[in-house]
DNA sequence: AGCATAGTGGTACGGTCGTATTACGAAGGA
DNA sequence: TCCTTCGTAATACGACCGTACCACTATGCT
């Protein structure tokens, strides 16, 4: 046999180039050979490796998903998130915003997946309708910790506020994806909603 | 000549066409044939009225545009929008949810347009951001009207609070579209949201 | 040493898509 | 009346796409 290679490293390069490629020109103009010279591999180790275009449309959109939770927890992790509720809940939200390239291409893409989606069933059949819940369970849970603590209004429903946040982030990672608006923009309208609710009670 | 034909009215006509393909089948999925078959017409008669694909995609974004400006305008108008700027809102922002078919339709299309317009710069260069931007304009107004008659937080800024909710009511309309949540509860959400905006002051 | 086989490359094949070409009927003005 | 021009139709063309097929290489096992 020829050099033994890990199969699935070739997929994430593959995959990866897939998501470059569709990130510049959108994942409706991809084809295989555009994956291909992206990942200068020829034609046929695309159909190799992945068989068939669903397929390569399927890992690619696993790849995606996996990158992005990594990056977004390793922001939660380290750095601007040790100071609170509050804090944590801020960057989940801002995290989530298109203001990079690498989150630019996310939520191209993220956003392109599920509009396909709804029109394609081998789509909709995938995994990534249990992230959102994540983050939804997330945030439920940081504000009924501040809740709690006393540094968050107790008058209202916690998962609402939570649906209704990650609704507005989404929103307007959009609208910044469509260039209708500034991504700073959008982080201050994000803050100014934060702070109507997360309101120290003063008794 | 042969008989003299309405243009406008069979370019509609094919415009109506595509838009209920592609809410079918998905605006990717859409080609000439597909609606030339839809319109009950021959391709030649798609190409005599539009010339290429590019600008009947561009028709089909104005049709699809304008009928449902019309659908929101007159709800606003008729029905339930006379009680005062807390049902005006509601109205406003529970109309453009994805309910009933036709505003399916819409939000799968406009949504699929806007990706589009992203990575397609002759789609970017199209009319549909004056819209959001007659929304965000009527909603800031709303508000205002409230606080100035006390019916609502005088603590927020309006506007900042319409971008909010607008943003919060696309990504609702996203979530239901893609079958993440029903459309009660996204109203739901709205409405928890909007009570805790429109708080009559009582000093 | 030698062979079976994983890995890789080039290329051909249907099919479909958007567009262009050609042709023809029918109506209204001269 | 006739002829110009608008509307409609059928079909052809070239390009591209996903997939399949065939050929070759180089390695690891026996």
């Amino acid at each position: 046999m020829p050099k033994r290679v890990d199969h699935e490293e070739r997929r994430s390069q593959i995959a990866e180039a897939l998501v470059r490629v569709a990130g510049r020109r959108g994942l409706h103009a991809v084809g295989m050979r555009d994956v291909a010279a992206e990942a200068g591999v020829s034609l046929r180790l695309v159909q190799y490796y992945f068989g068939t275009k669903e397929k390569l449309l399927l890992h690619g959109l696993q790849h995606l998903t996996d990158r992005f939770t990594a990056r977004v927890g390793a922001r939660l992790r380290a750095g601007d998130a040790g100071t609170g509720p509050r804090a944590t809940a801020e960057a989940l939200l801002l995290t989530s915003l298109p203001t990079d390239e690498e989150s630019r291409t996310f939520h191209l893409l993220y956003t392109s997946y599920a509009i396909l989606s709804v029109t394609d069933e081998a789509l909709a059949a995938q995994p990534f309708i249990d992230n959102p819940d994540a983050a939804e369970d997330a945030l439920t849970g940081l504000l009924r910790q501040a809740q709690e603590a006393g540094l968050a209004d107790p008058g209202v429903d916690a998962r609402t506020e939570a649906i209704g946040l990650l609704a507005m982030a989404a929103g307007l990672g959009t609208s910044i994806l469509v260039g209708q608006r500034r991504p700073e923009s959008a982080a201050e309208v994000l803050r100014h909603h934060l702070d109507r609710v997360f309101t120290p009670v003063t008794p």
